[in-house]
DNA sequence: GTGCTCCCCGACAGCGCTTTCAGAAAGCGC
DNA sequence: GCGCTTTCTGAAAGCGCTGTCGGGGAGCAC
């Protein structure tokens, strides 16, 4: 009683026991593996009750080398964009009845490996990349190590937004026509002074991103110089320092009237940045994202970003890496991003000559 | 070669062969637990390098019975405020190398229980419960049955916000004085007709802010009638929906001056709702939230709000937990919350009776 | 050389479950 | 009543690992 002993835990054998049945049956009885007398079924699941008998998932796990837990690997949850995925991870997992392995990188390469090794051991029955790999080839080498010996055990491996080194199930996102759309866009508002706040270069997304919104601006024969390029990290701090670094560039230079941020927790960071130097946007420029993440809509100005259904994603992600295994061909799924046109954006100023023109009239 | 079967996984008992030693051998090298000599220990690693092998963690934790995993169950990742939170449980996670096992409830409180029953079936080492509880004594009774056993058994459990029914170890804000605090820093602006934006009232941490806030206002000779008190969902929806709500209420009498809602992520909704109907914040009506998501600074105008520290607080709760068992003493963490005034509040416009006064001088 | 200690290592017994395999029991037609 | 099929149940063999226990060598003092 004074016992402060652990106490240990029910085991299948004491049901079976207790149900004056064979372990064999209990399991059976439990799992509806296999037809077994009402009446002892009962009995079974009576004796589990009583006893407050909980299964043993490892010895399940390894009984029948099976288990029903996924591995999801993000950059970070606290961020908006991975929250918002991961919901969809989450509530599609919940429908499937598997439980979720959640780990966050925090945006070091290194850390991605050894979770990928990690759910490997936990037999996780498939792993989930989410977010833009990196474009380094010792590590995506190593990834790769790693993954193929676990696709060839009949893990399951999809990815979002990444391209897919291996043959995995992937989300993609159209990076580059959303890109590409959204600077057609912003050019038929009548911009013609562009600047990217980018991230980090080795990242897939940001080189598809950027590679996009320049294609989009050729149309229209308009090139980014390197000086209207700034690169930063992929947060809300360094879409902040980007813009400042911007706003410093172009101090003596006509300033761009028209600023696209490679994503929306960069594009928040750039709006922070304009407003403490006292530009306003739209009015003296003109600011664009990426993702819409929820909180977006909830600036001012709103911001002007191109869609792209996170949640959804979360859950197709899931999905595809749970859906029976294809025959050796991986499935890609695209996700198209749509133009969201929100008060961050609106025509450019009237140019300073054009201003001093009318001044002097 | 061309058999497309999906291969077996590396087993200790192959490297052992390979690397000629016994299998506890291999097991004692690759773990450490106890002195192998330098050339056999070199050996085993080296054949485990070659054969790649992953231990297989089921078997792992079924001999060793104990495993390296913590459960987290929350109501919602996508949730800013529960990924802010998340965020910090994962890096702390990191840094102890466990693996974090992630559930979504969604807010249904049967489905909590459906998952502390799936984290003791994975033997996980710890549960974490974040967020409110619910004021339901046949959910409280349920859930205490479920976790009584487990803690019996060794498991671990800690709260965030949550008032334990159970002697688990818990981070509580201090909702309450919080609560209070704010509400005499709201005075002394010098309003003095309030309005509430409340949550479900089922929610413990509704009924301490609110009753926080009345004790506040108490303090000054004020109460709260019950046409002043709006309940609404915990979510930006359900912010906005109160302060439409509440918008409607007041349409005859004099709208409160100052609006306080339970949460920061209500707060939004309601900042929404206030600029769709052409209230101006803060000059005709002052808003101010609690937690101090970390989107709320970003608001135009920043949101005056009771700020958390939610990373520290999930990096405290997973440590808590993980901590050498307490001597059958439970511990709680108290943390406390900061008034942070922003542009969100301000003193109240002059009222109707004074302009009328002064228009007539 | 003998006796003793101290280290390492290997054999082996589980951990708690699933699943195969074979046998018992029951049902059926003749 | 006999042989056959069909249906259910129990015994037992693992799943892959850890941890205990005992033995074999090496080392040392005498």
């Amino acid at each position: 009683m004074s016992e402060r002993e652990a106490q240990t835990h029910v085991t299948l054998d004491a049901v079976a026991r207790r149900a004056g049945v064979s372990l064999a049956t209990a399991s059976r009885a439990l799992n509806g593996t296999a037809r077994v007398r009402e009446e002892l079924r009962q009995r079974v699941r009576a004796a589990a009750d009583v006893l407050g008998y909980i299964p043993n998932a490892h010895a399940q796990a390894l009984a029948s080398s099976s288990s029903n837990t996924v591995g999801v690997i993000c950059h970070d949850v606290g961020d908006p964009y991975f929250a918002a995925i991961a919901g969809g991870v989450m509530r599609a997992a919940a429908e499937q009845d598997v439980l979720v392995m959640l780990a966050s990188t925090f945006r070091e390469p290194a850390k991605e490996i050894a979770y990928v090794s990690m759910l490997r051991a936990q037999r996780a029955r498939a792993i989930l990349l989410i977010g833009s790999g990196f474009q380094d080839p010792s590590w995506e080498r190593k990834l790769g190590a790693e993954l193929a010996p676990y696709i060839r055990a009949g893990g399951r491996v999809a990815v979002v937004s990444r391209h897919r080194s291996l043959r995995t199930d992937a989300v993609l996102p159209e990076n580059r026509s959303g890109a590409a759309d959204l600077a057609r866009a912003l050019l038929r508002l009548g911009h013609r002074e562009f600047a990217v706040l980018s991230g980090p270069r080795e990242l897939t997304t940001v080189a598809d991103r950027l590679a996009g919104f320049r294609e989009g601006l050729l149309e229209a024969g308009i090139t980014l110089d390197a000086g209207s390029v700034v690169h930063g990290a992929f947060t809300r701090e360094g879409g902040y320092a980007a813009a400042r670094e911007l706003l410093v560039r172009s101090a003596g230079v006509p300033r761009p009237t028209c600023v696209f941020a490679v994503t929306d927790v960069m594009a928040v960071g750039a709006l922070a940045a304009f407003r403490e130097a006292g530009v306003r946007v739209p009015e003296e420029m003109s600011l664009a994202g990426f993702d819409d993440i929820p909180l977006v809509r909830e600036l001012t100005p709103p911001l002007t970003t191109v869609a792209l259904p996170l949640t959804a994603m979360g859950e197709s992600v899931i999905s595809l890496a749970l859906r029976e295994p294809r025959g050796a061909r991986s499935r890609v799924l695209r996700v198209g991003g749509e133009v969201v046109l929100r008060a961050s954006t609106a025509a450019p100023p009237s140019p300073p000559t054009g201003s001093l023109l009318w001044d002097t009239c």
